[in-house]
DNA sequence: ATCCCTATTAGCCAAAGGTCGAACTATCGA
DNA sequence: TCGATAGTTCGACCTTTGGCTAATAGGGAT
């Protein structure tokens, strides 16, 4: 599965955006094919089934995506597929976090055309491409507790990532169920095993678990 | 009261860092006297238990002030009150959304004893100080609905906002109860009272709706 | 074929959460 | 002094959540 000839993905929930980044993939390789992903549900569904992609771009802003995790787990399920984040933040925090958690690359929205068809090219030769006025490398921003998090979050099945997604919006285990088309018990039985794996003992404490991963940026601690 | 003569209030958890804050007040105001809280809630205490205080330091970052929503608070209960944020954080972002919720100046505890100093003097003095490599203004930050739970989150009572808090440490109806000395029941009518204010239905939704405060400058939106 | 993982569901039970109405208190203004 | 109001407290009642067991079923891997 090479660039030119491979699937490239790219899942960011602004329309206008997704063509604008859609078209810079395809100038960046003309022979390649597009797919489009507007949630991380339909990023989960399009992947899930069979279909091999040689490049996924991803919005952290996309709903589902809930920060960071949405990229973890992304990264965890798919090791092989280079993964280019793509967001409107251009905090330095955000980008050496998404780096830290295994994206190769880092593309603000803010970039002209021609700069991303460059992002894309150079990423797609195994290097990176970051902002022009990032550093390459800064000092080491995730602590243990991130590790453990970002391997409970790495843990979660498909199915268990859905839920925690709508668990993070607040919705109920019957909305849940509702929208899944299961029944409750099924989401009664993923939230246990969510907690199990967060090392958390409730919801509230699940979705006060999730913030950790993006929050933590604002109260730099003082050692 | 004046701050010649008013009791100027220390709010920080780092017990360190607390001395070298009422350090530089002495040094700046020898004149007065310099009372420290190392939590919201001592804080809290304090401010209620009918002492007058001319100037309060805040420390964002402090167990129970999660984010921004003790500053907001503070600032309704106590509007004549000069209130200066100290923060370990010199995100742009941030600095910017404390000042539009009403901190009368920011002081990063990166800034050295001298510069602390002539901050808290000029902040008496009814002037801004902000760190030098922040702009005197910005584009506004803030959207209606950050407005909206601001206004939500000055509404709170005292004990409601306490009681806030430790939900928002994932804490159970049970904990919190035990912790205040009041039956559960109480907590639980809080709890309904709070959901109110903020327009939600559950804790877990509460939770999520606190993040915005301090998450927004991560998801920044394209428009 | 067998085992393991994932997903699904039911049923049961205990714990936790949430709403309502009501009582009690302190404060403030008339 | 007499309401009026805001805050705190609490019990009764119902809903939601969470843990546990057990069973079914499909997909891989060995």
């Amino acid at each position: 599965m090479t660039l030119q000839t491979g699937t490239i993905l790219v899942a960011d929930d602004h329309p206008l955006f997704r063509m604008a980044l859609k078209q810079a993939v395809e100038q960046a390789f003309p022979t390649s094919k597009v797919k489009e992903a507007e949630s991380v549900d339909q990023l989960q569904t399009l992947t899930e089934h069979g279909e091999q992609f040689a490049l996924i771009l991803l919005d952290l802003n996309m709903p589902g995506a809930h920060g960071l995790s949405g990229l973890i787990y992304m990264r965890e399920r798919y090791q092989e597929i280079p993964l280019v984040v793509v967001s409107a933040s251009e905090e330095a925090n955000i980008i050496y976090k998404a780096l830290e958690f295994g994206a190769n690359g880092f593309i603000p929205k803010s970039a002209s055309m021609d700069v991303m068809v460059e992002a894309i090219e150079q990423i797609s030769q195994g290097e990176r491409w970051l902002p022009p006025n990032i550093l390459p490398q800064q000092n080491p921003l995730l602590e243990q507790q991130d590790h453990d998090l970002a391997r409970s979050i790495a843990s979660l099945t498909p199915q268990q990532f859905r839920v925690l997604g709508m668990l993070a919006e607040g919705q109920l285990n019957k909305q849940i169920a509702y929208e899944l088309g299961v029944s409750e018990a099924t989401i009664k039985a993923h939230m246990t095993a969510i907690f199990r794996k967060l090392g958390v003992r409730n919801r509230t404490q699940a979705v006060i678990r999730l913030q950790n991963l993006d929050v933590e940026s604002i109260a730099s601690k003082v050692h």
